[in-house]
DNA sequence: GGCTATCGTCACAGCTGTGTCACAGCGGAG
DNA sequence: CTCCGCTGTGACACAGCTGTGACGATAGCC
């Protein structure tokens, strides 16, 4: 059965989730706070994390921003009733789903699964493609043993491009997921990131092996 | 710009959120009844379906089970405020989400992209028809198992036809899904684009396999 | 077999989309 | 404070895609 990250403040409602999950079968690790959840986290092993917004420290959506970079472990926000700048804010911050507190054990249930089936993803070490080697715990890139030195965003990019391989992803995509901000209009932002992390990785720009250009579309990792 | 399907029965809720969709840079179609956006589905080409819960005739879940058996298309359900079992229900029944009534337009702008970047993700297997192999997801396309070069108008055109196939697709349906310019009078555009496409699809041009011409009507993709 | 509407084909001029580069603002490190 | 690297932006060049119109080919109809 799953495992289930519980981040919440709150002792009552965090003892009763967490005895509810239990119940139907999880195994459940408790948090009080997003800084010991994300301390935790690397070693939990947890399927899903389930959220709570309002938090001493760290809020939820931080949380959840940290949650992503360093992986893809999904996330279920818990936010109060009614408040749905809570809901955009999670959506945006990268979270999977959100439920309204109170919740019903089964109603939170159901989202767990219905969560984990859309994102059950098998996440490797380290991959390797041909001379390209990207460490998504470490964070470390190599190409031909070497190591590359990425500024951050190049490495977003390059995580959220490899973390779909062959996948197309447009620009506007890679705006909402690399960046996180909704663009209006467009730019030449993405190229210019596109060809600095091409000037690091690649042998040859001018026939990029691991970055490749859909013309009228966006981009695609894809070696081969 | 993505397209939503639009299914809800209150005519003054459909058409305030159709209209709230559209300023937000959606295309729309919209369907009274579960049983009209089953028969306009495939034709629609939506990229989500948002989709009411209490419908006359099929319910919300019905239909959602439905669309989901046709193809993975996301759904969205439309619930009312506090329904628990409603929740329930919509995910088993394999809804990617939902939100409560009545809702925020950018609450629902949010839910939509949130979906469409989930769902996109997932790793669509490639298609194939006889000799040709297309690949949603990394807009590969080869035939004789060697990569086609296509143009961006050329793909889309692909795209679009191949999406439903046998369907017989008019001049001005081809021009609307895939130039999405409203154009007045005719022209050899269309033929234009089919005739370079076939050039580097078809083995013989003259005895188009994929594309075929329905004189009169249109173009249907059609490998038979 | 002729006629007509419809479609295929082609060449070309204009333009769109992308690569590339330099530069300035910004923020963090020291 | 200074320095340095990262980021976003605009300018520019250019490959190659696109739309257009003309004309030839073809199928359907009588």
């Amino acid at each position: 059965m799953a495992t289930v990250l519980l981040v919440e403040d709150d002792p009552a409602a965090r003892e009763g989730l967490e005895l509810a999950l239990r119940r139907l079968g999880y195994r459940v690790r408790a948090a009080e706070t997003g800084e010991a959840a994300l301390r935790d986290f690397p070693d939990a092993a947890a399927d899903v994390v389930v959220l709570d917004v309002m938090l001493p420290g760290l809020d939820g959506f931080e949380v959840c921003r940290r949650l992503r970079r360093g992986g893809d472990i999904p996330v279920i926000m818990l936010t109060a009733r009614g408040d749905d700048l809570d809901i955009v804010g999670g959506l945006e911050a990268g979270a999977d789903d959100y439920v309204v507190k109170p919740v019903e054990p089964r109603v939170l249930d159901a989202r767990i699964r219905a969560v984990i089936r859309r994102t059950a993803r098998a996440d490797s070490p380290a991959e390797t493609y041909g001379e390209l080697m990207i460490d998504r715990g470490s964070l470390i890139v190599r190409r031909d043993g070497r190591d590359v030195s990425l500024a951050p965003t190049e490495l977003r990019l390059l995580l959220v491009l490899s973390g779909s391989p062959r996948q197309v992803f447009s620009r506007e995509q890679l705006l909402d997921l690399v960046w996180e901000h909704d663009y209006l209009g467009d730019s030449r932002l993405v190229d210019a990131c596109v060809q600095r992390l091409r000037a690091k990785i690649e042998a040859d720009t001018s026939a990029p092996r691991y970055i490749q250009t859909v013309r009228g579309f966006g981009y695609r990792f894809g070696p081969v």
